[in-house]
DNA sequence: GTATCGCTCAATACACTGTATCGCGACGAG
DNA sequence: CTCGTCGCGATACAGTGTATTGAGCGATAC
């Protein structure tokens, strides 16, 4: 059938290099890159790449981008240790919160997945568990609706402080270096907005604050959560805000 | 020079439509679009066809797409009330909360832009000058960072908190209906899940909690975020949590 | 009035993305 | 040995953000 010789075409790689592939190998593949320049360096070519392999080799893993991006997120839920089961409930939470916070300090991107889209692979639905069982079964939480407006409220904060503490890092040495710096550098335009004085107390930020190490603020966050839950549900005392807000989920009428 | 007749070339388009442009103009366009299809939707093509442009001419007007975004998400910011000024601290901050639902409700990809990186349009720096002075000068928050930590923990909390809910509205609408179909949809890998007994707090969820509408879950965070600041900054209580939280940020050992 | 400069915008181009399709090549069954 | 099947690689396509180029026009200088 062919009319070219065999020297024209070139000797097929031998077996190019029939790397065995699997989902943990493609993940960790992903993570490595992910850690090392963010999410743009996860492209299903570079992943592959990284694996000697063709891109299309991966669509015999995975059906979708998004679904390895799932699968890197349940990969780091992975790594974050769970407390021991009949660990106190405020400690147990406490623990969950920093493993989360140290989590997206070892891997930056994190933060860009976390809460994008429900998480339901295997270690994280540990962790769900892990967190609603550190208050299930106990009588203050009587509900199991109780149980999940406290753990969702301590997974919202913790997942808005964590994105906006790596969001403000990375615009810090993208930009700069520290605040001292950054102040004078994004300055021209936070100069002038400063200068209008109609932000009188975000200058006092600006100059005056210590900033104090975000560890500190991420503490003092979560120990408003943790306290306001314990307040609540702690027999017999209501604290003494005046806001409305009924002391326990029920089916409110106002719908969504 | 030409040797070309006239009639060769095209008319050019007399004046194919020298649309003014604005940065006001190219922002609302890129809101109107992605409300109407989500960020995909937001490309410079898209928009500038939206405005019977060629995708460079938003070049004049904008540096990258980044910055449109930041655009994008300030013009909201610029939608949401601010509070009176003299409000009380409690229901100011509620209702900047609720305002920023409200907003991530109407424009649902604003929940992908949240802390991805700072927003310091102006609009944002007014809702932030607003939240902190809704704190500042009070003697409970006796420096700066006494504030920043109080309204820091109630940001990241709305900003968590409706990322999630958005997340979750999102896959329920795209794979299923109500929660009680999902439950079937999403079902034979999660039934399998909860076959296994591992996650008993979790199957409790899934089977018996009422889910409560969202809005009252945001709610309740929101009070227990607020409680806690409260009852950490009314003179002379301290909460009876056994947790080692300090009462105020300040500057702590442990790096980051 | 004419020539030149400069500026604005559109077209083209490039590198890259995620993914559908196709066809080759090896392997197992008969 | 032959044939079907299947896994995998190459190719293809539509789309992305953005750099570069070039054409057309208005205003300015003589």
């Amino acid at each position: 059938m062919s009319n070219e010789l065999v020297w024209d075409r070139p000797e097929p790689p031998s077996k190019p290099s029939p790397t065995p592939l699997s989902r943990e190998l493609i993940v960790t593949a992903a993570i490595r890159l992910a850690d090392g320049g963010g999410l743009d360096e996860v492209s299903l070519r570079k992943v592959a790449a990284a694996l000697n392999a063709g891109p299309m080799r991966l669509y015999g893993y995975i059906e979708t981008k998004d679904e390895l991006l799932d699968l890197m997120v349940d990969e780091v839920y992975g790594e974050i240790a769970l407390p021991e089961p009949g660990t106190e409930w405020r400690s147990a939470l406490t623990q969950i919160a920093h493993g989360i916070r140290a989590a997206a300090k070892r891997h930056p991107w994190l933060v860009d997945l976390l809460g994008g889209r429900p998480h339901r692979g295997p270690n994280s639905l540990a962790h769900i568990e892990a967190s609603l069982g550190t208050l299930d079964g106990k009588p203050e939480f009587p509900t199991i609706d109780h149980v999940l407006g406290a753990v969702g409220a301590v997974m919202a904060f913790v997942h808005g402080a964590v994105r906006n503490e790596i969001a403000e890092a990375r615009a810090e040495q993208s930009s700069g270096m520290t605040e001292e710096q950054w102040q004078a550098a994004s300055g021209p335009y936070m100069q002038r907005m400063l200068a209008t004085g109609k932000f009188p107390t975000l200058a006092k930020v600006m100059y005056d604050a210590e900033h104090t190490n975000a560890a500190s603020y991420f503490d003092t966050g979560l120990s408003y959560v943790l306290d306001g839950i314990a307040t609540r549900h702690t027999p017999g005392s209501t604290p003494g805000g005046s806001a409305s807000a009924p002391s326990a989920p029920s089916a409110a009428p106002a719908g969504r």
